[in-house]
DNA sequence: TTGCGCGGCGAACGATCGTTCGCTAGCATA
DNA sequence: TATGCTAGCGAACGATCGTTCGCCGCGCAA
């Protein structure tokens, strides 16, 4: 039973729907202010705590923390749900947290469920870093026989292996193995 | 080698790197036009393209095609690689995708393998729209006995039941249900 | 060769923008 | 009680916005 007016998830629901920041009138009329000048400081205030910044030429665009999402412990209290959202424990923004390195990194979509014991299903989207090595025990994208496949890498012998994580499929052995990259996240829509 | 300006590249870029979209004046200094005018006129070309779209009070915003990538398939052309990467580049678009309404979501870690065979393993992050009600077969937060848990919602006879995804757990039959919201995503990272 | 569509230019215009300033009301501290 | 701080209001202002209109030059098809 909160009043906090929440203008912060007000903005965000607004981005999340037209992936776009209004006008100082229209975040006024958004959040129910009749001034552009509490819009102004309002706005002053989200800047100087990170979720709001301007680009050179004195645009109005989502900072760091606009994207941090808050992470819920597991404790109920007393029985009344919402202390799970009272037991946040930090602020995560999904994008930073997965994607270390932008430009050298990649989505690849998971075809089939050879993975599906190491929690990849067919259709999750992999984050793959791009990068031609890779470490023993590291989920890779390798190219075999010109076409991509993931699993994980293994040593036999001394030979680099590709083991899929599922019984009902074979250890490749491929006489070539092209790293494409390495696994280093996933993730999935539900419905 | 092509002399194609690929406006829309550049505008891409742009919103890339702000999340924002400039104004016509910035746009055009951006893409070398020197009339506004002209930017008017591109606008409604990517407009009627798709590519844009206004809101409600006319601010220009992306369109449902700004933000499409080509899909790349699992095929690798010739051995080359790079082929996989003209997937999606976008590292924000992981947010997006995932988060619909970012003031009603909440990650919560999953806790123990008791979903293991929908794909959440102990330590994952879901993405949780916080709401009271759920449909059948929706994966959800519950509040049963104190203690948040994630399982997929089921009917029995006329009752709805928790269902774990792993044979190892039996199905919980609580007498009070209470839902915390629904899972609509999950992430996790690897190493 | 003419005509026409298209992409871009340049100037002008009213609308809207964000800023600024002084003001009020509430609340906490002293 | 007095003092300050914070959140918001309301009006005014110059700057910038996006639109509009007429124009030009190019390429292509008739």
């Amino acid at each position: 039973m909160s009043d906090d007016p929440d203008y912060l998830g007000r903005l965000r629901d607004y981005y999340a729907r037209h992936r776009v920041l209004p006008s100082y009138s229209r975040i006024g009329g958004l959040l129910g202010f009749s001034s552009k000048a509490s819009v102004a400081k309002l706005v002053g205030r989200l800047q100087a705590a990170g979720y709001l910044e301007f680009t050179a030429d004195r645009r109005l665009k989502p900072g760091r923390r606009f994207f941090e999402r808050s992470v819920a412990g597991s404790k109920v209290a007393a029985g009344f749900p919402s202390a799970v959202a009272d037991d946040l424990q930090d602020d995560v923004a999904i994008d930073q947290d997965l994607v270390r390195h932008p430009s050298r990194t990649v989505l690849v979509t998971v075809k089939g469920d050879s993975m599906i014991d190491a929690g990849l299903l067919p259709g999750d989207r992999a984050v793959v870093e791009r990068r031609h090595t890779a470490a023993e025990g590291d989920i890779v994208v390798a190219i075999v026989d010109n076409e991509s496949t993931i699993k994980r890498l293994a040593k036999e012998r001394g030979r680099f292996v590709l083991k899929p994580e599922n019984k009902a499929y074979p250890i490749l052995r491929p006489k070539e193995l092209e790293i494409f990259g390495v696994v280093v996240g996933s993730y999935r829509k539900y419905r």
